[in-house]
DNA sequence: CTGAAAGCGCTAACAT
DNA sequence: ATGTTAGCGCTTTCAG
């Protein structure tokens, strides 16, 4: 240890003033007041000193602490999600406010915890992020304070929420399949995520069916059929083998997620078929692997980043907090899985 | 808002004691004090007003705030290594201390500044990470404080570092070769990772190929080559390509990540070869797509959890910090890519 | 234009 | 066993 870290006092006295002009000085508050000579002095002072204001002994004050709790249940374990992170990050160092990271792991009880270990250290406000969209109901504790959601919703809690939006990309995969000449042979792969555990579907599941099947319709055609099945490589491998072998060869298919991509990508390739020329396949999320496979994948990313950074720009706006549904364009990214349908 | 925050004083009025009393039965301390009738009647008004300490406030007497920083180049940006903060998450959460995270996206200005204001903050310990392993220069401000340096190294800071055990991952790879019988036709794809940018390699790099070559002399052999290139998906797949025309084909591929694997997986599939049977691969890293691929990828597996964990462990220890090097194990990840050469 | 004094919510000597 | 007092480092009336 270096001794003793200097205080605004040490600062004064040596600049020869009180601690109060000091204050007045170092915060830059410019509201007409003190000498030329005696603001130089305490800068002066401060730089030679070495000074640096304690925060935390300011909060006390001024019952801001320049501070956000994020409380996620699983976003840093999650691939990309980081991404959500990096851009809450960059927002919030944006407004020099700094931020605390924590994980739930899911369990409710920890999500309590966890907010009052935020409370209690007097954050400004919080962010509350779940890894994959869906609807939450946020703890009591949070009742009263700056809260936004992050990628999940919670109707009746009456905070802004950051999503993709769904609907719209799913629209979007429909017309890069329609404006190819797609009208027949669309099977969709991990469709609403309608597996026996969740019959009902997740968000993303039935926001992009339900943008999909519309543009479809409106072209006068539809899906030859939706396979319901988890998300993951191996049930889009297993999935696709599967259809392969049924009567009829799909001409497109609309996967859920890159993993199921990676996993179709793989049985397709064992049946001797190829990207575009054979098979078109669109899908969702972006992640790493989408640009390495080969062909590339033509997918409508999660913008995770952008949520991350209006999550918190949000919540800093100073503005009154309305219970508004903020949806996030999900950009198409153009690569090489998608091509007319084979004559 | 709900009104005001309940302070300790208005626990104490409502028990009909001094704060002082308040303080010491809150605070658990069981130094012979206190009658078990007004600490009943502490706690009662504690629960039935809601009370919640603000540490903040705590913090500026007791010159602790049960928080720690941790400042990363682009840790939360790069997949797995998310990773290593869910270990310092949970460390710290067992010891009832929140994270500050900080990303610098690379400058050492923004990581001065970042250290700053995580110093104003008064956390009680730093961790400085890297997305990579790799040497780093502290900023200056961070002598005189508790530091851990975690997936990076700083020989004259004096602090802690935590690394991969990244010889004996490449000793280990050697082994599994060995052990199967190879002694010919072994290559290794990434290498040192010398390219023209880093012609000295880096720190992965050396190591592994250090531990793997020391192996394979012990029993006699060697590689057959080293192709020095970047560590992605798209080097993979050209540098393998390039291999398999050029005259004698390799039995064994080390690749340095598995993101070289994934690349050198389409390469071998589009010359008809197969994995394992006519080319074994044994890889780095552990990413994800190591258990997506067919077959499934063997891989000595980066520790970015326990590394996060330990940092965080070795920090929080309160003993004095002394300026070692703590080799994390990289387990080995047996899957099925590796067999014996074809005869 | 500047300084003295109070106080944020809490802990810790020091009385009693 | 409990209360009184001081003070952590800072901001903010309020007087000069």
């Amino acid at each position: 240890m270096t001794g003793r870290r200097v205080t605004m006092s040490d600062v004064a006295r040596s600049a020869g003033v009180s601690q109060t002009t000091a204050s007045v000085v170092l915060s830059g508050r410019t509201d007409l007041r003190i000498s030329e000579a005696a603001s130089a002095r305490v800068h002066e002072a401060a730089k030679t000193l070495g000074y640096r204001p304690n925060v935390t002994a300011r909060s006390l004050r001024t019952k801001t602490t320049q501070t956000i709790g994020l409380v996620s249940d699983a976003l840093t374990t999650t691939p990309f999600a980081g991404e959500a992170i990096r851009g809450a990050l960059e927002a919030a160092a944006a407004r020099d406010h700094l931020l605390f990271i924590t994980e739930t792991g899911g369990t409710d009880s920890s999500e309590s915890t966890l907010v009052n270990a935020l409370l209690d250290r007097q954050v400004d406000a919080v962010i509350l992020a779940s890894m994959y969209t869906r609807y939450v109901t946020p703890p009591k504790e949070l009742h009263g304070h700056r809260v936004v959601l992050l990628n999940c919703l919670a109707p009746g809690f009456g905070a802004p929420c950051v999503v993709p939006d769904e609907v719209e990309a799913g629209r979007n995969a429909g017309r890069m399949l329609t404006e190819h000449g797609h009208r027949s042979g669309i099977w969709a792969i991990g469709g609403h995520k309608a597996v026996p555990a969740t019959p009902e579907g997740n968000f993303a599941g039935n926001e992009r069916m339900r943008g999909l099947q519309e543009v479809l319709r409106a072209a006068r055609t539809g899906l030859d059929g939706v396979v319901e099945c988890e998300w993951n490589a191996e049930d889009g491998y297993r999935e696709t083998r599967r259809l392969l072998q049924d009567g009829s060869p799909p001409r497109a298919l609309v996967c859920s997620t890159d993993r199921l991509s990676f996993g179709a990508y793989q049985a397709l390739a064992e049946a001797g078929l190829s990207v575009p020329d054979d098979v078109t396949v669109v899908s969702f999320d972006d992640q790493d692997i989408a640009s390495w496979l080969r062909p590339a994948l033509t997918t409508l990313a999660l913008p995770h980043y952008q949520m991350g950074h209006l999550a918190v720009e949000t919540v800093l706006s100073g503005k009154p907090l309305e219970p508004r549904v903020h949806r996030v364009a999900m950009p198409v990214r153009q690569r090489g899985s998608v091509g007319p349908p084979r004559p």
